[in-house]
DNA sequence: CGCATTTATGCCGATTTATGCACGATTTGG
DNA sequence: CCAAATCGTGCATAAATCGGCATAAATGCG
């Protein structure tokens, strides 16, 4: 496909725009193109899709360098996260040994486990530790290493050669990408390694994901679909792509 | 009407302000922005709905991420220890390597290092790696093992076989209490193991303590007060009975 | 060349969102 | 216990967004 001309290099002056200036307004953006704001629109909303800026209301933002921090993915769509978190902790049965992934949803699910709840929780990422650490009947293990920024968690070789001494009964995995031929993905290549072997050490796997995860694959591949043991979703997600492949689906609903 | 700033990049800079300032009110946000209070109150509730702040009367005040009982224990007197912190970090220089102590106070300091600052940080404290992983210029070496609800890190023989390969150019320990007589002590037997292994491994010993420590001991003695390197404390603290051991004492004078 | 197809764009109407304002309820400090 | 400050909610409005449709130019193909 042919990308018209004009269009490029509109798009290529509002990447330079967003990193120089930190913010682009559509009205600007029509003006000096002597565009309509509609057009802008595509624009932004194309390169929001190709992860190239966030948008927002009135213009766009430049996306985090090399994608947001553990911490912040934490607090995005918080209340989505909640539902799936009491949906994938109702799973969790006293007395298993719990791998935790580094995940934003696992933040949430860590901190919906009930307070008394007597387990033994594994876990590579400090976020995730620090609120397993308030339950008081949780044991809590930590893998150490050298920790990678983007994901938030320790990875590297030490860490994995520390997760190769365990066998949990779950791993709780996080995905940044679940499709029904890509399987579940990961943007980061260590990464992948990691999830790879922890859900080699498990029994059993978990995946916990929001709507927009799904049907979506990132760079690199994790493992095939059909080795979650269960899959935890929002309600009014379109699943029928994971129907009959002998995976356990939970359908969170929300609570008011 | 003029579109001025974007609601994002507001909530960007309240967020922003939390961290620094340690609370937000209302009134100023709204005549800063150039908005009216409503809006600004809406913003603190989105935020405090996601978990970034605690919504209080006139404004917002910072969350602490988890609450446990290691960042109950950093609430306390939490100015008092953010002065030490300051002085603490002024003596951190580029390059190092530094191990972080599991203490309420290290926590304070782990915030207070300087976004941009180059170093290699060690630590077996969760809630302490969870705080460094967001300085960009930071490298964590996260050190786990099975973690000790009370002291908050991992201390235990795992934990003691990976410090065992470090060698920190400092090691900033939090002491439980500190006197002349009975030196640096610790409250567990576990963790006073630990800390003197860590300072056994490490070149330089930084010790910050709020004045309640100073005179009194805890059941498990970890090292005498002379194999401090450095001793960070408040201003107006008696610290006579210290004087004179060729240790390098900070005074931390409280900043507006 | 002629014609179907794609693509970029503009325009319109319906919907969503951010914001301000008014009013009654609630909290705070003395 | 009162006055002042602050909060929450409902409503109004203007701006921004989305989806569909039309147009015109570019492209592909026989």
């Amino acid at each position: 496909m042919l990308t018209d001309l004009l269009l490029r290099q509109r798009q290529t002056i509002i990447k330079d725009r967003l990193k120089s200036s930190g913010r682009v307004l559509a009205v600007d953006l029509a003006k000096e193109f002597g565009v309509s704001e509609d057009t802008i629109r595509r624009d932004l909303r194309d390169m929001a899709a190709a992860g190239l800026c966030e948008r927002v209301y009135g213009g766009a933002l430049p996306l985090a360098p090399g994608g947001t921090s553990l911490t912040t993915r934490v607090s995005e769509s918080a209340g989505r996260k909640l539902t799936l978190a009491h949906a994938a902790v109702s799973t969790i049965r006293e007395g298993m040994t719990v791998f935790f992934d580094a995940s934003s949803t696992n933040v949430a699910i860590a901190q919906a486990l009930p307070d008394a709840i007597r387990l033994t929780a594994v876990t590579n990422t400090p976020v995730i530790a620090a609120a397993l650490m308030e339950k008081t009947g949780i044991e809590v293990i930590l893998i150490g290493g050298k920790i990678d920024r983007q994901v938030g968690a320790a990875i590297g070789s030490a860490a994995q050669r520390e997760m190769a001494t365990l066998r949990p009964d779950l791993c709780i995995l996080g995905a940044c990408g679940i499709d029904v031929d890509a399987g579940i993905t990961a943007f980061e290549y260590e990464d992948a390694a990691f999830k790879r072997l922890a859900v080699h050490q498990s029994a059993d796997v978990l995946v916990a994901v929001t709507a927009d995860k799904i049907g979506t694959s990132a760079p690199h591949a994790v493992i095939p679909t059909e080795r979650c043991t269960t899959l935890v979703v929002e309600a009014g997600t379109s699943i029928a792509a994971f129907k009959n492949m002998g995976i356990r689906i939970i359908i969170a609903k929300e609570k008011t």
